[in-house]
DNA sequence: CTACAATTCGAACGGTGTTCGTGAACGAAC
DNA sequence: GTTCGTTCACGAACACCGTTCGAATTGTAG
Protein backbone atom coordinates (compact mmCIF):
# COMPACT_ATOMS: atom_id res chain seq x y z
CA UNK A 1 0.00 0.00 0.00
CA UNK A 2 2.37 2.35 1.15
CA UNK A 3 4.33 3.69 -2.41
CA UNK A 4 7.43 4.70 -0.44
CA UNK A 5 7.81 2.05 2.18
CA UNK A 6 11.20 2.80 3.86
CA UNK A 7 14.61 3.73 2.97
CA UNK A 8 16.50 2.57 5.88
CA UNK A 9 19.81 4.03 4.97
CA UNK A 10 20.93 7.87 4.42
CA UNK A 11 17.80 8.91 6.71
CA UNK A 12 19.20 12.98 5.76
CA UNK A 13 17.07 12.88 2.67
CA UNK A 14 13.87 10.34 2.27
CA UNK A 15 12.96 10.71 -1.17
CA UNK A 16 11.14 14.31 -1.08
CA UNK A 17 9.75 15.37 1.97
CA UNK A 18 12.16 17.67 2.75
CA UNK A 19 8.60 19.92 2.57
CA UNK A 20 9.61 23.18 2.13
CA UNK A 21 6.61 25.17 2.92
CA UNK A 22 4.84 26.32 -0.03
CA UNK A 23 3.14 29.89 -0.17
CA UNK A 24 2.10 32.42 -2.69
CA UNK A 25 5.15 33.91 -3.15
CA UNK A 26 7.02 30.27 -4.30
CA UNK A 27 3.65 29.72 -6.37
CA UNK A 28 4.06 33.00 -8.23
CA UNK A 29 7.41 33.00 -8.96
CA UNK A 30 6.54 29.14 -10.68
CA UNK A 31 4.10 30.54 -12.59
CA UNK A 32 6.06 33.27 -13.95
CA UNK A 33 9.10 31.12 -14.53
CA UNK A 34 6.55 29.04 -16.78
CA UNK A 35 5.37 32.10 -18.39
CA UNK A 36 8.48 33.49 -19.78
CA UNK A 37 9.61 29.97 -20.61
CA UNK A 38 6.65 28.72 -22.52
CA UNK A 39 3.84 31.46 -22.27
CA UNK A 40 0.42 32.49 -20.95
CA UNK A 41 -1.19 29.14 -22.46
CA UNK A 42 1.27 26.84 -20.44
CA UNK A 43 0.56 28.34 -16.95
CA UNK A 44 -2.18 25.75 -15.79
CA UNK A 45 -2.18 24.64 -12.19
CA UNK A 46 -0.93 21.54 -13.03
CA UNK A 47 2.44 22.90 -14.40
CA UNK A 48 2.79 25.22 -12.01
CA UNK A 49 1.95 22.41 -9.31
CA UNK A 50 4.57 20.17 -11.16
CA UNK A 51 7.43 22.52 -11.04
CA UNK A 52 7.20 23.03 -7.43
CA UNK A 53 7.14 19.15 -7.13
CA UNK A 54 2.93 18.72 -6.19
CA UNK A 55 0.08 18.20 -7.02
CA UNK A 56 -2.48 20.66 -8.41
CA UNK A 57 -4.78 20.40 -5.37
CA UNK A 58 -2.18 21.98 -3.19
CA UNK A 59 -2.27 25.45 -4.70
CA UNK A 60 -5.71 25.45 -3.67
CA UNK A 61 -4.61 26.36 -0.13
CA UNK A 62 -3.22 29.18 -0.99
CA UNK A 63 -4.83 30.61 -4.41
CA UNK A 64 -8.31 30.87 -4.71
CA UNK A 65 -7.89 29.85 -8.40
CA UNK A 66 -6.40 30.47 -11.93
CA UNK A 67 -8.18 33.90 -12.03
CA UNK A 68 -6.48 35.04 -8.78
CA UNK A 69 -2.89 33.60 -9.81
CA UNK A 70 -3.39 35.52 -13.15
CA UNK A 71 -4.18 38.79 -11.18
CA UNK A 72 -0.95 37.95 -8.76
CA UNK A 73 1.23 37.71 -11.91
CA UNK A 74 -0.18 40.66 -13.53
CA UNK A 75 0.91 42.73 -10.21
CA UNK A 76 4.37 41.19 -10.30
CA UNK A 77 4.97 42.55 -13.93
CA UNK A 78 3.04 45.77 -12.77
CA UNK A 79 6.00 46.34 -10.30
CA UNK A 80 8.51 46.79 -12.56
CA UNK A 81 6.79 50.03 -14.69
CA UNK A 82 8.83 53.02 -14.20
CA UNK A 83 7.02 55.58 -12.06
CA UNK A 84 7.72 59.16 -12.92
CA UNK A 85 6.87 62.43 -9.93
CA UNK A 86 4.43 64.60 -11.50
CA UNK A 87 5.58 67.36 -13.37
CA UNK A 88 3.20 70.08 -14.84
CA UNK A 89 5.27 71.08 -17.45
CA UNK A 90 6.10 67.80 -18.58
CA UNK A 91 2.24 65.86 -18.24
CA UNK A 92 2.29 64.99 -21.42
CA UNK A 93 5.50 63.71 -22.03
CA UNK A 94 5.29 61.79 -18.70
CA UNK A 95 2.36 60.25 -19.38
CA UNK A 96 3.34 58.62 -23.16
CA UNK A 97 6.30 57.37 -21.05
CA UNK A 98 4.52 55.76 -18.41
CA UNK A 99 2.30 53.99 -21.40
CA UNK A 100 5.58 53.18 -23.00
CA UNK A 101 7.05 51.23 -19.88
CA UNK A 102 3.74 49.53 -19.80
CA UNK A 103 3.97 48.60 -23.13
CA UNK A 104 7.64 47.46 -22.71
CA UNK A 105 6.70 45.42 -19.35
CA UNK A 106 4.09 43.44 -21.68
CA UNK A 107 6.43 42.87 -23.84
CA UNK A 108 8.89 41.78 -21.62
CA UNK A 109 6.49 39.31 -20.04
CA UNK A 110 5.18 38.17 -23.23
CA UNK A 111 1.50 36.69 -21.87
CA UNK A 112 0.96 38.83 -18.90
CA UNK A 113 -1.45 40.75 -21.24
CA UNK A 114 -3.91 37.65 -21.01
CA UNK A 115 -4.33 37.41 -17.87
CA UNK A 116 -4.61 41.35 -17.43
CA UNK A 117 -7.04 42.20 -20.42
CA UNK A 118 -10.76 42.40 -19.39
CA UNK A 119 -9.76 43.12 -15.38
CA UNK A 120 -9.43 46.19 -13.83
CA UNK A 121 -6.16 45.50 -12.13
CA UNK A 122 -6.17 46.07 -8.47
CA UNK A 123 -3.41 44.88 -6.90
CA UNK A 124 -1.05 47.01 -4.69
CA UNK A 125 1.55 47.36 -7.72
CA UNK A 126 -1.19 48.14 -10.80
CA UNK A 127 -2.29 51.01 -7.83
CA UNK A 128 0.79 52.38 -7.68
CA UNK A 129 0.55 52.92 -11.55
CA UNK A 130 -2.94 54.54 -11.63
CA UNK A 131 -1.95 56.68 -8.52
CA UNK A 132 0.50 57.86 -10.70
CA UNK A 133 -1.25 58.35 -13.85
CA UNK A 134 -3.79 60.07 -11.78
CA UNK A 135 -1.14 62.41 -10.26
CA UNK A 136 0.20 63.28 -14.02
CA UNK A 137 -3.61 64.01 -15.25
CA UNK A 138 -4.47 65.90 -12.26
CA UNK A 139 -0.98 68.09 -12.73
CA UNK A 140 -1.95 68.28 -16.32
CA UNK A 141 -5.40 70.11 -14.90
CA UNK A 142 -7.06 67.67 -16.85
CA UNK A 143 -10.95 67.43 -14.99
CA UNK A 144 -11.74 64.87 -12.40
CA UNK A 145 -14.41 62.58 -14.34
CA UNK A 146 -11.84 63.24 -17.98
CA UNK A 147 -8.73 61.85 -16.02
CA UNK A 148 -10.54 58.83 -14.12
CA UNK A 149 -11.91 57.93 -17.57
CA UNK A 150 -8.22 58.62 -19.24
CA UNK A 151 -6.71 55.97 -17.01
CA UNK A 152 -9.49 53.76 -18.22
CA UNK A 153 -9.07 54.52 -21.38
CA UNK A 154 -5.56 54.26 -21.53
CA UNK A 155 -5.32 51.44 -19.71
CA UNK A 156 -7.35 49.55 -22.53
CA UNK A 157 -5.41 50.66 -25.52
CA UNK A 158 -1.90 49.52 -23.91
CA UNK A 159 -3.41 46.22 -23.20
CA UNK A 160 -5.41 45.54 -26.00
CA UNK A 161 -2.17 46.47 -28.26
CA UNK A 162 0.19 44.03 -25.96
CA UNK A 163 -2.68 41.67 -26.63
CA UNK A 164 -2.76 41.59 -30.07
CA UNK A 165 0.94 41.73 -30.35
CA UNK A 166 1.54 38.31 -28.13
CA UNK A 167 -1.46 36.49 -30.14
CA UNK A 168 -0.08 37.11 -33.18
CA UNK A 169 3.56 36.03 -32.46
CA UNK A 170 2.12 33.24 -30.43
CA UNK A 171 5.88 32.53 -29.21
CA UNK A 172 9.03 32.35 -31.05
CA UNK A 173 8.18 34.26 -34.27
CA UNK A 174 11.61 35.63 -36.00
CA UNK A 175 11.54 39.43 -37.61
CA UNK A 176 11.33 37.33 -40.78
CA UNK A 177 8.54 35.86 -40.04
CA UNK A 178 6.38 38.62 -38.75
CA UNK A 179 7.60 40.46 -42.23
CA UNK A 180 6.37 37.98 -44.33
CA UNK A 181 2.71 37.42 -42.31
CA UNK A 182 2.76 41.35 -43.06
CA UNK A 183 3.29 41.09 -46.65
CA UNK A 184 0.69 38.35 -47.23
CA UNK A 185 -1.89 40.39 -45.44
CA UNK A 186 -0.41 43.30 -47.47
CA UNK A 187 -1.04 41.21 -50.49
CA UNK A 188 -4.55 40.04 -49.30
CA UNK A 189 -5.62 43.31 -49.02
CA UNK A 190 -4.05 44.86 -52.46
CA UNK A 191 -6.26 41.87 -54.29
CA UNK A 192 -9.26 42.33 -53.26
CA UNK A 193 -11.42 43.25 -55.80
CA UNK A 194 -11.41 47.29 -56.08
CA UNK A 195 -14.86 47.91 -57.06
CA UNK A 196 -16.16 46.67 -53.55
CA UNK A 197 -12.71 47.69 -51.52
CA UNK A 198 -11.53 50.90 -53.48
CA UNK A 199 -10.07 52.32 -49.78
CA UNK A 200 -9.17 48.78 -48.64
CA UNK A 201 -6.83 48.09 -51.62
CA UNK A 202 -5.71 51.50 -51.90
CA UNK A 203 -4.37 51.90 -48.66
CA UNK A 204 -3.17 48.28 -47.93
CA UNK A 205 -0.22 49.80 -47.53
CA UNK A 206 -0.72 52.10 -44.87
CA UNK A 207 -3.12 49.44 -43.39
CA UNK A 208 -0.06 46.66 -42.69
CA UNK A 209 2.61 49.75 -41.53
CA UNK A 210 4.14 49.57 -38.47
CA UNK A 211 3.56 46.42 -37.42
CA UNK A 212 6.92 45.74 -36.26
CA UNK A 213 7.84 49.27 -34.59
CA UNK A 214 6.44 51.46 -32.42
CA UNK A 215 5.10 53.70 -34.68
CA UNK A 216 1.56 52.57 -34.37
CA UNK A 217 1.39 52.56 -30.65
CA UNK A 218 2.89 55.88 -30.77
CA UNK A 219 0.42 56.81 -32.96
CA UNK A 220 -2.33 55.94 -31.00
CA UNK A 221 -0.79 58.09 -27.76
CA UNK A 222 -0.45 61.02 -29.59
CA UNK A 223 -4.41 60.50 -30.84
CA UNK A 224 -5.16 60.18 -27.43
CA UNK A 225 -3.42 62.37 -25.13
CA UNK A 226 -3.78 65.34 -27.84
CA UNK A 227 -7.76 64.68 -27.67
CA UNK A 228 -7.66 64.70 -23.78
CA UNK A 229 -5.56 67.89 -23.52
CA UNK A 230 -8.36 69.27 -25.28
CA UNK A 231 -10.51 68.70 -22.70
CA UNK A 232 -8.20 70.53 -20.07
CA UNK A 233 -10.95 74.43 -19.37
CA UNK A 234 -8.76 76.51 -21.55
CA UNK A 235 -8.05 79.26 -19.05
CA UNK A 236 -5.70 76.72 -17.15
CA UNK A 237 -3.70 76.21 -20.23
CA UNK B 1 -21.08 -4.89 -29.93
CA UNK B 2 -23.21 -2.82 -32.37
CA UNK B 3 -24.49 -0.07 -29.94
CA UNK B 4 -27.80 0.57 -32.60
CA UNK B 5 -28.13 -2.96 -33.88
CA UNK B 6 -30.82 -3.00 -36.49
CA UNK B 7 -34.37 -1.57 -36.89
CA UNK B 8 -36.27 -4.05 -38.59
CA UNK B 9 -39.79 -2.70 -39.26
CA UNK B 10 -40.47 1.20 -40.80
CA UNK B 11 -37.02 1.20 -42.71
CA UNK B 12 -38.15 4.69 -43.79
CA UNK B 13 -35.94 6.42 -40.87
CA UNK B 14 -33.11 4.41 -39.46
CA UNK B 15 -33.07 6.41 -36.22
CA UNK B 16 -30.64 9.35 -37.73
CA UNK B 17 -28.77 8.89 -40.72
CA UNK B 18 -31.37 10.68 -42.88
CA UNK B 19 -28.06 12.76 -43.13
CA UNK B 20 -28.99 15.93 -43.31
CA UNK B 21 -25.53 17.06 -45.24
CA UNK B 22 -22.88 19.29 -42.45
CA UNK B 23 -21.48 22.02 -43.95
CA UNK B 24 -19.93 25.54 -42.45
CA UNK B 25 -23.57 27.50 -42.49
CA UNK B 26 -25.25 24.95 -40.33
CA UNK B 27 -22.03 24.72 -37.94
CA UNK B 28 -21.79 28.39 -37.42
CA UNK B 29 -25.95 28.81 -36.92
CA UNK B 30 -25.72 25.77 -34.43
CA UNK B 31 -22.50 27.83 -33.03
CA UNK B 32 -24.21 31.18 -32.92
CA UNK B 33 -27.80 29.62 -31.21
CA UNK B 34 -25.32 28.50 -28.17
CA UNK B 35 -23.04 31.56 -28.42
CA UNK B 36 -26.61 33.33 -27.90
CA UNK B 37 -28.71 31.56 -25.36
CA UNK B 38 -25.54 30.38 -22.85
CA UNK B 39 -23.06 32.80 -23.91
CA UNK B 40 -19.12 32.23 -24.90
CA UNK B 41 -17.79 29.23 -22.31
CA UNK B 42 -20.48 27.31 -23.75
CA UNK B 43 -19.58 27.23 -27.38
CA UNK B 44 -17.16 24.36 -27.60
CA UNK B 45 -16.72 21.83 -30.41
CA UNK B 46 -18.30 19.29 -28.11
CA UNK B 47 -21.76 21.26 -27.62
CA UNK B 48 -21.93 22.06 -31.21
CA UNK B 49 -21.59 18.79 -32.28
CA UNK B 50 -24.00 17.92 -29.88
CA UNK B 51 -26.64 20.19 -31.19
CA UNK B 52 -26.18 18.82 -35.00
CA UNK B 53 -26.72 15.58 -32.95
CA UNK B 54 -23.29 14.13 -34.17
CA UNK B 55 -19.95 14.08 -32.39
CA UNK B 56 -16.76 16.45 -32.44
CA UNK B 57 -14.77 15.04 -34.97
CA UNK B 58 -17.74 15.67 -38.01
CA UNK B 59 -16.90 19.33 -37.27
CA UNK B 60 -13.44 19.30 -38.55
CA UNK B 61 -14.09 18.51 -41.95
CA UNK B 62 -15.59 21.79 -42.43
CA UNK B 63 -13.95 23.98 -39.96
CA UNK B 64 -10.22 24.03 -39.67
CA UNK B 65 -10.14 24.17 -35.49
CA UNK B 66 -11.93 26.63 -32.83
CA UNK B 67 -10.18 29.62 -33.59
CA UNK B 68 -11.25 29.27 -37.40
CA UNK B 69 -15.04 29.02 -35.57
CA UNK B 70 -14.69 32.16 -33.55
CA UNK B 71 -13.46 34.20 -36.38
CA UNK B 72 -16.50 32.94 -38.23
CA UNK B 73 -19.17 33.31 -35.12
CA UNK B 74 -17.17 36.78 -35.28
CA UNK B 75 -18.19 37.95 -39.21
CA UNK B 76 -21.58 36.86 -38.70
CA UNK B 77 -21.97 39.27 -35.86
CA UNK B 78 -20.36 42.08 -38.20
CA UNK B 79 -22.50 41.78 -40.79
CA UNK B 80 -25.13 43.91 -38.62
CA UNK B 81 -23.12 46.81 -38.24
CA UNK B 82 -24.90 49.70 -39.68
CA UNK B 83 -22.37 51.05 -42.79
CA UNK B 84 -23.28 54.54 -43.70
CA UNK B 85 -22.64 56.14 -46.89
CA UNK B 86 -19.55 58.56 -46.27
CA UNK B 87 -20.63 62.56 -45.85
CA UNK B 88 -17.67 64.90 -45.54
CA UNK B 89 -19.68 67.20 -43.57
CA UNK B 90 -20.57 64.73 -41.06
CA UNK B 91 -17.51 62.65 -40.51
CA UNK B 92 -17.24 62.61 -36.84
CA UNK B 93 -20.41 62.12 -36.04
CA UNK B 94 -20.45 59.28 -38.74
CA UNK B 95 -17.57 57.83 -37.23
CA UNK B 96 -19.15 57.58 -34.05
CA UNK B 97 -22.32 56.08 -35.18
CA UNK B 98 -20.47 53.37 -36.78
CA UNK B 99 -18.37 52.67 -33.67
CA UNK B 100 -21.38 52.83 -31.83
CA UNK B 101 -23.07 50.41 -33.51
CA UNK B 102 -20.20 47.95 -33.67
CA UNK B 103 -20.14 48.18 -29.92
CA UNK B 104 -24.11 47.79 -29.90
CA UNK B 105 -23.88 44.04 -32.07
CA UNK B 106 -20.94 43.44 -29.42
CA UNK B 107 -23.14 43.75 -26.95
CA UNK B 108 -26.34 41.85 -28.54
CA UNK B 109 -23.78 38.81 -28.98
CA UNK B 110 -22.48 38.63 -25.62
CA UNK B 111 -18.87 36.55 -26.46
CA UNK B 112 -18.00 37.52 -29.92
CA UNK B 113 -15.82 40.52 -28.09
CA UNK B 114 -13.83 37.63 -26.71
CA UNK B 115 -13.56 35.70 -30.32
CA UNK B 116 -12.64 38.99 -31.53
CA UNK B 117 -10.20 40.42 -29.70
CA UNK B 118 -6.59 40.15 -30.67
CA UNK B 119 -7.42 38.99 -33.89
CA UNK B 120 -7.50 41.44 -37.27
CA UNK B 121 -10.90 40.71 -38.59
CA UNK B 122 -10.68 39.17 -42.13
CA UNK B 123 -14.00 38.36 -42.69
CA UNK B 124 -16.23 39.52 -45.47
CA UNK B 125 -18.66 41.60 -43.32
CA UNK B 126 -16.02 42.47 -41.59
CA UNK B 127 -13.75 43.87 -44.57
CA UNK B 128 -16.99 46.06 -45.24
CA UNK B 129 -16.63 47.88 -41.86
CA UNK B 130 -13.50 48.67 -42.48
CA UNK B 131 -13.98 50.23 -46.04
CA UNK B 132 -16.48 51.99 -44.55
CA UNK B 133 -14.36 53.39 -42.23
CA UNK B 134 -11.48 54.35 -44.32
CA UNK B 135 -14.17 56.13 -46.76
CA UNK B 136 -15.57 58.23 -43.35
CA UNK B 137 -11.74 59.20 -42.38
CA UNK B 138 -10.45 59.95 -45.79
CA UNK B 139 -14.01 61.94 -46.19
CA UNK B 140 -12.95 63.66 -42.90
CA UNK B 141 -9.71 64.67 -45.08
CA UNK B 142 -7.58 62.48 -42.07
CA UNK B 143 -4.04 61.62 -44.01
CA UNK B 144 -4.07 57.94 -45.33
CA UNK B 145 -1.34 56.61 -42.56
CA UNK B 146 -3.56 57.92 -39.85
CA UNK B 147 -6.57 56.49 -40.88
CA UNK B 148 -5.62 53.18 -41.56
CA UNK B 149 -3.87 53.32 -37.33
CA UNK B 150 -6.79 55.26 -36.46
CA UNK B 151 -9.12 52.25 -37.77
CA UNK B 152 -6.89 49.71 -35.91
CA UNK B 153 -6.87 52.00 -32.88
CA UNK B 154 -10.48 52.61 -32.89
CA UNK B 155 -11.43 48.90 -33.56
CA UNK B 156 -9.21 47.75 -30.48
CA UNK B 157 -11.06 50.31 -28.07
CA UNK B 158 -14.21 48.89 -29.26
CA UNK B 159 -13.95 45.45 -28.86
CA UNK B 160 -11.74 46.10 -25.76
CA UNK B 161 -14.65 47.43 -23.88
CA UNK B 162 -16.99 45.02 -25.36
CA UNK B 163 -14.75 42.42 -24.22
CA UNK B 164 -14.47 43.86 -20.31
CA UNK B 165 -18.02 44.01 -20.37
CA UNK B 166 -18.62 40.72 -21.27
CA UNK B 167 -15.83 39.37 -18.87
CA UNK B 168 -16.99 41.28 -15.53
CA UNK B 169 -20.95 40.52 -16.27
CA UNK B 170 -20.04 37.32 -17.09
CA UNK B 171 -23.73 35.81 -17.53
CA UNK B 172 -27.02 36.92 -16.06
CA UNK B 173 -26.43 39.99 -13.88
CA UNK B 174 -28.66 42.35 -13.33
CA UNK B 175 -28.23 46.29 -13.15
CA UNK B 176 -28.79 45.70 -8.90
CA UNK B 177 -25.60 42.81 -9.20
CA UNK B 178 -23.48 45.48 -11.60
CA UNK B 179 -24.28 48.78 -9.36
CA UNK B 180 -23.25 46.23 -5.69
CA UNK B 181 -19.96 45.26 -7.73
CA UNK B 182 -19.32 48.91 -8.43
CA UNK B 183 -20.23 50.16 -5.30
CA UNK B 184 -17.79 47.78 -3.52
CA UNK B 185 -15.17 48.92 -5.90
CA UNK B 186 -15.61 52.39 -4.88
CA UNK B 187 -15.39 51.70 -1.39
CA UNK B 188 -12.35 49.66 -2.01
CA UNK B 189 -11.06 52.56 -3.29
CA UNK B 190 -11.97 55.01 -1.17
CA UNK B 191 -11.04 52.98 1.89
CA UNK B 192 -7.56 52.87 0.86
CA UNK B 193 -4.92 54.29 2.95
CA UNK B 194 -4.79 57.92 1.49
CA UNK B 195 -1.24 58.95 1.95
CA UNK B 196 -0.22 56.17 -0.11
CA UNK B 197 -3.29 56.96 -2.60
CA UNK B 198 -4.03 60.45 -2.40
CA UNK B 199 -5.78 60.61 -6.07
CA UNK B 200 -6.70 57.29 -6.20
CA UNK B 201 -8.86 57.96 -2.97
CA UNK B 202 -10.24 61.73 -3.47
CA UNK B 203 -11.26 60.04 -6.74
CA UNK B 204 -13.10 57.09 -6.03
CA UNK B 205 -16.45 58.24 -7.23
CA UNK B 206 -14.82 59.20 -10.26
CA UNK B 207 -12.40 56.49 -11.06
CA UNK B 208 -15.70 53.86 -10.72
CA UNK B 209 -18.36 56.10 -12.59
CA UNK B 210 -20.09 55.14 -15.56
CA UNK B 211 -19.78 51.37 -15.22
CA UNK B 212 -23.27 51.25 -16.38
CA UNK B 213 -24.04 53.57 -19.24
CA UNK B 214 -22.39 54.50 -22.45
CA UNK B 215 -20.54 57.78 -20.74
CA UNK B 216 -17.21 55.76 -20.63
CA UNK B 217 -17.82 54.86 -23.94
CA UNK B 218 -18.41 57.66 -24.96
CA UNK B 219 -15.56 59.55 -23.18
CA UNK B 220 -13.38 57.40 -25.44
CA UNK B 221 -15.07 58.00 -28.69
CA UNK B 222 -15.02 61.88 -28.10
CA UNK B 223 -10.91 61.79 -26.68
CA UNK B 224 -9.82 59.49 -29.81
CA UNK B 225 -11.86 61.60 -32.50
CA UNK B 226 -10.72 64.82 -31.68
CA UNK B 227 -7.29 63.81 -31.35
CA UNK B 228 -7.93 62.23 -35.12
CA UNK B 229 -9.19 65.45 -36.04
CA UNK B 230 -6.33 67.67 -35.04
CA UNK B 231 -4.22 65.23 -37.53
CA UNK B 232 -6.25 67.02 -40.23
CA UNK B 233 -4.12 69.24 -42.20
CA UNK B 234 -4.90 72.92 -40.94
CA UNK B 235 -5.67 73.81 -44.31
CA UNK B 236 -8.24 71.47 -45.17
CA UNK B 237 -10.62 72.02 -42.51
C1' DC C 1 2.28 13.96 25.30
C1' DT C 2 -1.92 15.21 23.51
C1' DA C 3 -5.29 17.81 20.83
C1' DC C 4 -6.26 20.85 17.32
C1' DA C 5 -5.86 23.51 13.31
C1' DA C 6 -3.49 24.15 9.13
C1' DT C 7 -1.36 22.25 5.20
C1' DT C 8 -0.33 18.72 1.75
C1' DC C 9 -1.72 16.01 -1.92
C1' DG C 10 -3.54 11.42 -4.42
C1' DA C 11 -7.51 10.55 -6.71
C1' DA C 12 -11.22 11.71 -9.08
C1' DC C 13 -15.02 14.54 -11.66
C1' DG C 14 -16.47 16.66 -15.55
C1' DG C 15 -15.18 19.20 -18.84
C1' DT C 16 -11.96 20.83 -23.15
C1' DG C 17 -9.66 20.73 -28.35
C1' DT C 18 -8.01 17.65 -31.50
C1' DT C 19 -6.58 13.21 -34.06
C1' DC C 20 -7.03 8.61 -35.82
C1' DG C 21 -8.99 4.99 -38.23
C1' DT C 22 -13.16 2.61 -39.53
C1' DG C 23 -16.71 2.48 -42.44
C1' DA C 24 -20.63 4.20 -45.03
C1' DA C 25 -22.17 6.96 -49.11
C1' DC C 26 -21.83 8.37 -53.69
C1' DG C 27 -20.26 9.57 -58.46
C1' DA C 28 -17.52 7.77 -62.28
C1' DA C 29 -15.60 4.14 -65.02
C1' DC C 30 -15.80 -0.18 -66.88
C1' DG D 1 -24.58 -3.57 -62.85
C1' DT D 2 -20.79 -3.92 -60.61
C1' DT D 3 -16.59 -2.24 -59.00
C1' DC D 4 -13.53 1.40 -57.72
C1' DG D 5 -11.83 5.60 -55.49
C1' DT D 6 -12.74 9.53 -53.04
C1' DT D 7 -15.10 12.06 -49.83
C1' DC D 8 -17.30 12.57 -45.60
C1' DA D 9 -19.38 11.12 -40.97
C1' DC D 10 -18.19 9.83 -36.60
C1' DG D 11 -17.02 6.53 -32.33
C1' DA D 12 -13.24 6.20 -29.64
C1' DA D 13 -9.43 7.77 -27.72
C1' DC D 14 -5.49 11.05 -26.30
C1' DA D 15 -3.70 14.54 -23.65
C1' DC D 16 -4.89 18.11 -21.46
C1' DC D 17 -7.58 21.54 -18.28
C1' DG D 18 -9.64 23.78 -13.40
C1' DT D 19 -11.42 22.33 -9.37
C1' DT D 20 -13.08 19.45 -5.21
C1' DC D 21 -12.99 15.90 -1.69
C1' DG D 22 -11.12 13.52 2.02
C1' DA D 23 -7.49 11.25 4.14
C1' DA D 24 -2.84 11.72 5.69
C1' DT D 25 0.59 14.56 7.55
C1' DT D 26 2.52 18.23 9.81
C1' DG D 27 3.47 22.32 13.18
C1' DT D 28 2.01 24.34 17.35
C1' DA D 29 -0.40 25.49 21.63
C1' DG D 30 -1.70 23.62 25.90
Amino acid sequence: MNPSPWQPLSPEKPARPARTPLNRERIVDAAMRILLDQGYEAVSMRKVAQSLETGPASLYAHVANKRELDQLLVDRAAADIELPVADPARWQEQLKDMLRSTLEVMRANPGVARAAIGQVPLGERALDSTEAMLAILKAGRVPDQAAAWAIDMLHLYVTAVAFEESVQGASGWTVDDVESFVAGMRHHFASLPADRYPFTVALAGALTAGALGDERFEFGLQVMISGLAAMVPPEER
